[in-house]
DNA sequence: TGTACATCAGTGAACGCGCGTTCACTGATGTAC
DNA sequence: TGTACATCAGTGAACGCGCGTTCACTGATGTAC
């Protein structure tokens, strides 16, 4: 619906302003009310149009459905989640992976529920079904691609072992996202505290990858 | 409701035998609903009183309510999980908890709607509110104390370097967690094999822990 | 500058859905006399 | 052994819910003449 909206000789006519606003104010108050909540139940079209103070029905000039309105609404802060990895920096690749797992496991903490829906639930089913790109957008999105990096120049300088690059990032992916989806799930649980816990498990397992000299 | 079933003078009364047959019944439709389909969400009360050939009402004859239920069924497969745990034996406490992750990762991915269920969503809400004994019953079944228990022999005799078991313990979990649900959340993506990504990865991480000579 | 007209963002009402759960009931089962 | 009765597992019908989505519409906006 949306990209029909936009099309050849229309362009030059009637738009009040308004359009691009209200798409705006739907995906704002979408995302207060999934931070608000906690719940992506909680997040419904009609929940939503109420928020903004407009009707159902005109969600959908703006979003094809409800699967790309939540899409939409992830897909920003995940930009933020491979922009707060981005800006970690280091000369050295072992030091940016491990500032780099902190900044992914905050990131996750502090936005569980737009975590949950990118990370933690099928992917098959009426989620984002025939979306071919997901996967590399989601990739993208989690930043994998920037520990893919550090992780084949550890190896290539030898401050890792040789080594398949992809097990290993695949690896320290596990790690960061098994520390924030198991507190994600199981929030009352006393975990020891979060820092100390990525600390150290990101130090074991970069010094077992770590070339020994 | 069940609990009010078999009491006192009662007991000694009527009873065609049927009551218990029904209830076990129940269960079993209830778990092939979700190996077959693979989704919560398709184990309705109604789905499942269908699929046994009753009534939806009789289910309430047996289960307080639909969280009863299914949390009948994941106890069952979590039982078969720590006992699973339980088989891996060995005299070397480094070896066992190699062993048991081992054991730990592919019952999860055989079993993920179970997994799911138990450890991959919130605790707080509709879920399983109000039971304080949760908690020590999912750790019991998910095999944590055994972990714990692998950890703290470890540190006792001196293979692994000295360290809070608690911590140590948690970060294994994580590890073996990390990948369960990662795979689970996203079956199509090519991941590496998955048995290789658990092997190395645990070894990098015990290999991390050990005392260095 | 004034009027007729096309555009199109947002509306109001309704669709059909499946859900968990409740209620008063029925009718086979087994017991007491 | 035969009959009246209590039990209680399972029924049939209905409740109210919130959901995603559709449809034909309205009425302010801005343009063309």
């Amino acid at each position: 619906l949306t990209k029909t909206l936009g099309t050849r000789k229309r362009r030059h006519r009637a738009r009040r302003g308004e359009g691009e606003r209200l798409r705006e104010e739907i995906l704002t108050a979408a995302e207060a009310l999934l931070l608000d909540t906690s719940d992506e139940a909680a997040v419904s079209i009609r929940a939503v149009a109420a928020a903004v103070g407009v009707t159902p029905p005109s969600i959908y000039r703006h979003f094809a459905d409800k699967t790309e309105l939540l899409w939409e609404v992830c897909s920003r802060h995940f930009e933020a989640l491979d922009a707060a990895m981005a800006q970690e920096e280091s000369s050295d690749p072992v030091e940016r992976l491990r500032r780099r797992g902190l900044a992914y496991v905050r990131f996750g903490l502090e936005h569980p529920e737009h975590y949950r829906i990118m990370l933690m639930r099928r992917a098959d089913p009426g989620g984002m079904p025939a979306d071919p790109g997901r996967d590399e957008k989601m990739l993208a999105a989690t930043g994998f691609s920037r520990i893919l990096d550090d992780v084949r120049e550890a190896i290539d300088t030898g401050a890792f072992k040789p080594a398949d690059p992809l097990i290993v990032a695949t690896g320290l992916w596990i790690v960061v996202h098994g520390l924030v989806s198991l507190v994600i799930s199981n929030p009352r649980w006393p975990w020891p505290p979060v820092e100390q816990m990525v600390t150290e498990l990101l130090d074991v397992q970069l010094h077992g990858l770590a070339a020994t000299k």
